[in-house]
DNA sequence: TCCGTATATACCTGTCAAGGAATATAAACA
DNA sequence: TGTTTATATTCCTTGACAGGTATATACGGA
């Protein structure tokens, strides 16, 4: 797995961090609430642990697995730059203008759109 | 392509998405800022336009590629729930305290760290 | 000590996506 | 019209990953 883009790629995995949201909880636990065999969801809670998406206790037989938000963040932080594109703290006509800019000076007549 | 997850799990995808956000770029563009072969800028290009992150528009016989917001605002608002984890808008001991609650009573002494 | 519960791991298999090479399509230009 | 440039598409191969099944490990309790 090699980056963590590719770790809440799969569906099980992020409704397994949404679960986690609200509290820490067993290996069993997120078995029933998610309705997915029992190695499928260690398997997912080991490539997600590896990431460092989560950790776990020990309690007894049983592991609580609780979120830990660095990864998260990492994608929250990747996702910056973009938000420019829905949260104007520029002026909207500014980005509109950068579009139409260099480095790429259209031809001849504009482009028509696709 | 089941989601907007997948799609952005592709590290030369993410990479176009970033060099889209300074300007819109013809496909021979981003092949010589990404040292990438056409064949695959197009077929990267192929995904993300299916997947509404990026649309396109004609210019003679280039393409010229523009970023489309939506689908990374699905991305930023999968993320809101977890936010609170590093952006605390509720008090830090409040989510502490969470951690420590139902539904997962541990039984017998506090369970050691992993 | 034996058993049941909880979780992890190993092995196998099918699927699917990414890359490479070749080719198709389309427009500009001589 | 033939050629060059720009991009898209097809075919093929390969590797990775997810799921299923079986089994291993570890702990608590009778």
């Amino acid at each position: 797995m090699e980056s963590v883009f590719e770790v809440i790629a799969e569906p099980n995995r992020r409704a397994i961090l949404s679960l986690l949201v609200s509290a820490q909880q067993s290996v069993g636990e997120i078995e029933r609430q998610l309705r997915m065999p029992q190695p499928t969801v260690s398997k997912h809670l080991r490539v997600l642990r590896d990431a460092g998406f989560v950790e776990s206790t020990v309690d007894a037989q049983r592991r609580l697995y609780r979120l830990k938000p660095e990864p998260l963040q990492e994608i929250d932080a990747w996702l910056a730059p973009f938000r420019r594109f829905w949260a104007p703290h520029l002026d909207a006509l500014e980005r509109h203008l950068d579009q139409m800019e260099e480095p790429t000076p259209e031809k001849g007549r504009a482009g028509s759109r696709k």
